[in-house]
DNA sequence: CTCCGAGACGCGTGT
DNA sequence: CGTCTCGGAG
């Protein structure tokens, strides 16, 4: 690995692009972000830090390429994960040129291969309407599959099943290229093979789908590979670090010998081995590319010292690096604020009283993140924040297309577009109720297993009462489809939900209030969807790229596309047709799961995992639930790999801040129903001691009571958290809070119960072999008493009492 | 067939 | 604690 010297770079390049005063594109760029800008196009690997304007040069980049002539809009990949990533660069380029970004191909895997695929359909041997299974769907479908086999749930669980297929369509690995070990992984191979069979026939195709499908295609298909191979001189690749191994051979059928492949990313924010990424294909790409440029942006534009020392010193715990710290010109700014709580109530509680702070001393909520490691972390904060109104907006979790009612409702135009879609069809046959039970819908699928058909299909099989109904069912969304045809895609919506019922049956829901609301939102983002799109009366095929200098003639004598529309509009290779805006909607909801419509533009406090804040940056940000055995997660700790995942992930966590960040976590938490007592996270001690303020008093914390700890809310609010860091660089000076009011008694109560043996449930002790930990259980009397106590680090352990030598820690 | 309540089970991260 | 599944009554 080496580093490209800024000060002779770039060499080689025409006098005009070496002058960067002379551009207003480079205008303001550094030294390094300056070189890789205008790299030659040969393969380069850039190693961008947190912060470092990873997006800025990707951007910056594509304009310049496209200024300088270099290439055509037509000429350029730029791929990455997110929707939320490509829409940036998307609005990003637009604002920095005059230029067509709609027929360029940014977009995430997944949306490209959903182009690719709609363009090549036939070849791909899929049918024109193909629709794609969102994770629900998939599942769903896995189950359908495993109850058709007559196979045991308990014995392969939906879940796992699911993550073994995807798994090894991630390896690029078919039903029959499986190794086999066992029976159970015998079975699991026939229900992999059964599954595909099932998509096939239905018509849809998963996520993975999209991404093997297109790498099959390209990998047997030389015409069509040399086609694209010519056509891309550019390809971009942002996130690298999380591709996995079928990503990168996908890259390599795009890549041909005259493309030059940019690679963004960063080994220290790798954080989705989990679900195959594989950061080694950063050394594996610069070899196999033979890359000869690879530069480090290590200048961070985000963040002030403390937290960039957080973040470096925290990183600096892992082995296997290749090597690089973010360095700041801000100056230190504040300190990292650690909180420690009694409750995860109370840090919720605490959390509240600290974004109240910031936004009276005028910051904006939307510039405030509570971040946690797992969802399911968020419903404490979530009520807090309601009972307190609070505007907030939770990222991930359920997202729009993904609620029930919505669901239901694109059934429906899904069946209307493609009736053989049995996943829809079982979804919303009965649904409103319209007396189709158990017992028919088992007749219908034994009826349409033996006959290879569709559900859709084989209605006739079935007689009696449930028979007619179903018939009925079906000549319902005939009928739908048919009062439908040529009206607008907002009508059509709106037609659809009076005529399927679900509007009536929400109206006399208790609860069907929301649920209305949502339905209408659909309409809305429907009508959205069109807008952006260019499904206008006035909508025309998008304008056929021109091929820059030096790039190939057309591929049109081969049948191959060179019209390429916006994502969901890609006419067909050979007809030219586009698809209709009911198709064009529903692949739309499934590839983007539909950020969350609802409360977007509202000033509001941000709540997500810390995997959904990658990518992300806010003013103040708040890591929550820093224990041992949620963050890191329990099933990570056990091994080296999963913990340096986990440490990379609190890594990308601290570079989210610019100016504070808060670091909490809880004595207590509730998980499963239950209560749970946690040590604090590991990481704190690999955080420079410098570059932190406790807020509450340091390592006295173990069990220390809820009366301290509520004594403690009160003192912070009373000013102790700005004696330091107030005033250096940011102007949050929180007012006088109210005098201390007494500790409740019910409280002083609990303190004082520590009768017996002295100890308690919820005490902090401390063990000479062990260190800290916390009683979780007490059990027994005199000579036999014993204690149930979590080390963390070592884990929970049973001790005697009166063996172990346990001091209180208070 | 539909509705409702009791009981089981889970919560690790995402396109 | 919340959601989903299953069993029995209407």
């Amino acid at each position: 690995m080496h580093v490209q010297d800024p000060s002779d770079f770039p060499p080689g390049l025409p006098p005009a692009m070496a002058l960067p005063d002379d551009n207003p594109l480079l205008r303001g760029l550094n030294p390094e972000q300056y070189a890789a800008v205008t790299l030659p196009p040969q393969a380069s690997l850039i190693l961008a830090g947190a912060g470092s304007g990873k997006t800025r040069v990707l951007t910056t980049r594509i304009a310049w390429l496209l200024q300088t002539g270099q290439i055509s809009p037509g000429g350029v990949m730029a791929v990455t994960f997110t929707n939320k990533a490509s829409k940036e660069m998307l609005t990003r380029l637009g604002a920095m040129l005059p230029v067509n970004v709609r027929g360029m191909w940014i977009g995430t895997f997944h949306g490209l291969c959903n182009r690719f695929l709609r363009a090549h359909w036939k070849q791909a041997n899929l049918p024109q309407s193909f629709q794609i299974l969102d994770n629900g769907d998939t599942l769903s479908a896995v189950k359908r599959v495993i109850k058709g086999m007559n196979l045991d749930e308990e014995r392969f669980v939906p879940k796992q099943v699911h993550w073994f297929i995807a798994g090894s369509k991630e390896d690029g690995l078919r039903p029959n290229d499986v190794v086999v070990h066992d029976g159970q992984s015998q079975k699991m191979v026939e229900i992999y093979q059964a599954y595909q069979d099932q998509c096939e026939r239905e018509g849809v195709v998963d996520f993975a789908e999209l991404m093997l499908r297109t790498y099959e295609l390209m990998r047997d298909d030389p015409l069509l590979r040399e086609h694209y191979q010519r056509r891309f001189r550019h390809i971009l690749v942002d996130e690298f670090q999380d591709t996995n191994k079928l990503q990168y051979a996908w890259l390599k059928m795009f890549a041909g010998p005259q493309t030059a492949v940019m690679a963004v990313g960063d080994d220290d924010q790798s954080i989705y081995a989990f679900r195959g990424a594989q950061v080694g294909n950063m050394a594996d790409f610069e070899r196999e590319f033979r890359v000869q440029h690879v530069i480090k942006l290590e200048r961070n534009y985000r963040s002030f010292g403390n937290i960039l020392d957080a973040a470096n010193h925290l990183i600096g715990h892992n082995s296997r690096r290749l090597g690089k710290n973010l360095r700041t010109e801000a100056g230190p700014g504040e300190p990292v604020r650690v909180q420690e709580s009694a409750s995860d109530f109370n840090e919720a509680q605490w959390i509240l009283e600290e974004l109240q702070q910031l936004h009276r001393a005028g910051m904006h909520r939307r510039e405030m993140a509570i971040l946690y490691r797992s969802n399911a972390q968020s419903r404490v904060i979530e009520s807090a924040l309601f009972n307190a109104s609070i505007p907030y907006r939770v990222y991930g979790g359920l997202r729009f297309f993904e609620r029930a009612e919505v669901k239901h409702a694109l059934a429906y135009l899904r069946l209307i577009e493609n009736c053989n879609d049995d996943t829809s069809y079982l979804r919303v046959v009965n649904f409103p109720t319209r007396g189709i039970g158990a017992r028919t819908l088992e007749q219908l699928q034994d009826a349409a297993r033996q006959s290879g058909r569709s559900l859709w299909q084989s209605v006739g099989a079935v007689g009696g009462k449930g028979g007619a109904n179903l018939v009925a069912f079906n000549a319902l969304v005939d009928s739908m489809r048919n009062e439908t045809h040529g009206l607008t895609l907002r009508e059509i919506i709106e037609h659809m939900l009076q005529r399927s019922g679900l509007i009536d049956f929400y109206r006399t829901e208790k609860e069907g209030a929301d649920r209305i609301e949502n339905l209408e939102e659909l309409v809305t983002a429907a009508e959205a969807f069109v807008t952006q799109e260019g499904f206008g009366k006035d909508a025309i095929a998008l304008p056929v790229d021109e091929h820059g200098p030096g790039q190939i003639a057309d591929g049109s004598a081969a049948g191959l596309p060179n019209a390429v529309a916006a994502v969901d509009m890609t006419p067909d290779a050979e007809t030219g047709e586009i698809m209709s805006p009911l198709a064009a909607f529903l692949t739309h909801a499934a590839l983007e799961a539909g950020d969350n419509q609802a409360q977007a533009g509202q000033d509001a406090v941000q709540l997500m995992t810390v995997h959904s804040a990658k990518g992300l940056e806010f003013d103040a940000v708040f890591i929550t639930g820093l224990e041992e055995g949620l963050f890191p997660h329990e099933n990570a700790m056990s091994d080296a790999d999963g913990l340096e995942e986990e440490r990379r992930l609190m890594y990308v966590a601290i570079t989210r801040a610019r100016q504070r960040l808060y670091l909490s976590f809880s004595q207590t938490r509730m998980l499963h129903g239950q209560t749970k007592y946690h040590v604090k996270s590991r990481f704190f001690d690999e955080l420079p001691e410098t570059a932190l303020k406790w807020l509450t008093p340091r390592n006295q914390g173990f069990g220390s009571g809820f009366a301290r700890d509520y004594q403690a809310a009160w003192q912070r609010g009373s000013g102790l958290n700005s004696v330091v860091g107030a005033g250096r660089s940011s102007g949050w000076n929180p007012p006088a809070a109210p005098a201390m009011p007494p500790v409740p008694a019910s409280m002083q109560a609990s303190a004082a119960k520590a009768a017996g043996h002295g100890l308690r449930v919820g005490q902090g002790v401390f063990h000479t072999k062990f260190g800290e930990g916390v009683i979780v259980t007490l059990e027994g009397k005199g000579e036999d008493a014993r204690a149930q106590v979590n080390f963390g680090r070592h884990g929970p352990k049973w001790l005697a009492l009166s063996v172990a030598k346990l001091t209180p820690v208070d």
